[in-house]
DNA sequence: TATCAATGCATCGACGTCTATGTAACCTCC
DNA sequence: GGAGGTTACATAGACGTCGATGCATTGATA
């Protein structure tokens, strides 16, 4: 339990906080390089798999990226064959996004693989420290809106 | 104070944690915006600023970012004028980074800049959450090592 | 001194990311 | 039912980032 001490100033952990990002970012990478992918492909899979159908600008969103960075990375996996895109009936602007079956498989893959390089990752902190920290990280986002591009 | 809750899974962190950098990525890239400046070009003249005269790889090392990705940041820099290169005597293939005046000038407004957007980014959180999210950061960081490229 | 490994930096190719913009479809409202 | 704004997606151009690799220099060793 934290008590008083020396206190930090806002840059300071601006600059712990950019530091620890790219740790994880590096981790995530490697770990699921492993599997051959990258994290944010794999990212978006499991996401259409876990939220089919779904339209583009909804997993951007989801995800945290931009729209027109989700337009690029889907088109590669529909490439790779493991997303499929079809137009939506009661909107024609509208992509209905699905995995194949090849990609419901790699999914499944992945989530496992992106649940242990988190467990690895988190393993040093307290459950409570866990939750805590996500406390922290959702009052921080609390009123910030989404990447634009849409 | 957090007491008993929901536990929150490893890879429910991960994500909060990489949706929060984004946010906070964005954050500074349009308040530094404003400065004329983006976040890693800022980061590395203010580093500079603060240690030189300091080697290319140290100074990738104390902002976090791979030594090749510094060296191609640094070569714009110095094209901008805002760095100096400098073969060091002591090792001919080191070199030694200053700021000009310029540069010097740069940096004093830019870390003005960055440490009134970590203000205003942090500000939701109480002193004792962001030294507790200190701890926290360090204790995932603590046994990382830093990007290869070197 | 000659050789070979290690070190420091620069460069390359690929990737993910953004904002800004273009295009097609939809919706509103007269 | 047509005009004009809005929405959904695609595309373009720029940037930061990485890992891998190449080149020059240094150091270690025989």
């Amino acid at each position: 339990m934290p008590h008083a001490r020396k206190s930090v100033t806002a840059a300071q952990v601006a600059d712990e906080f950019s530091r620890t990002a790219k740790v994880l970012v590096r981790h995530f990478n490697e770990r699921l390089g492993e599997h051959g992918v990258s994290t944010p492909r794999s990212r978006l899979v499991v996401e259409v798999a876990r939220s089919q159908p779904i339209r583009l600008t909804e997993l951007a969103l989801a995800v945290g990226i931009a729209q027109g960075t989700a337009s690029t990375l889907v088109d590669a996996l529909v490439r790779d064959g493991l997303l499929e895109r079809q137009t939506s009936a009661d909107d024609r602007r509208s992509v209905l996004l699905r995995v194949t079956a090849q990609g419901a498989a790699l999914a499944q893959d992945w989530t496992a693989g992106y649940e242990r390089a988190a467990e690895e990752l988190f393993r040093p902190l307290t459950p409570e420290q866990m939750s805590t920290l996500v406390d922290i990280l959702r009052t921080l986002t609390a009123d910030e809106a989404s990447p634009a591009g849409g």
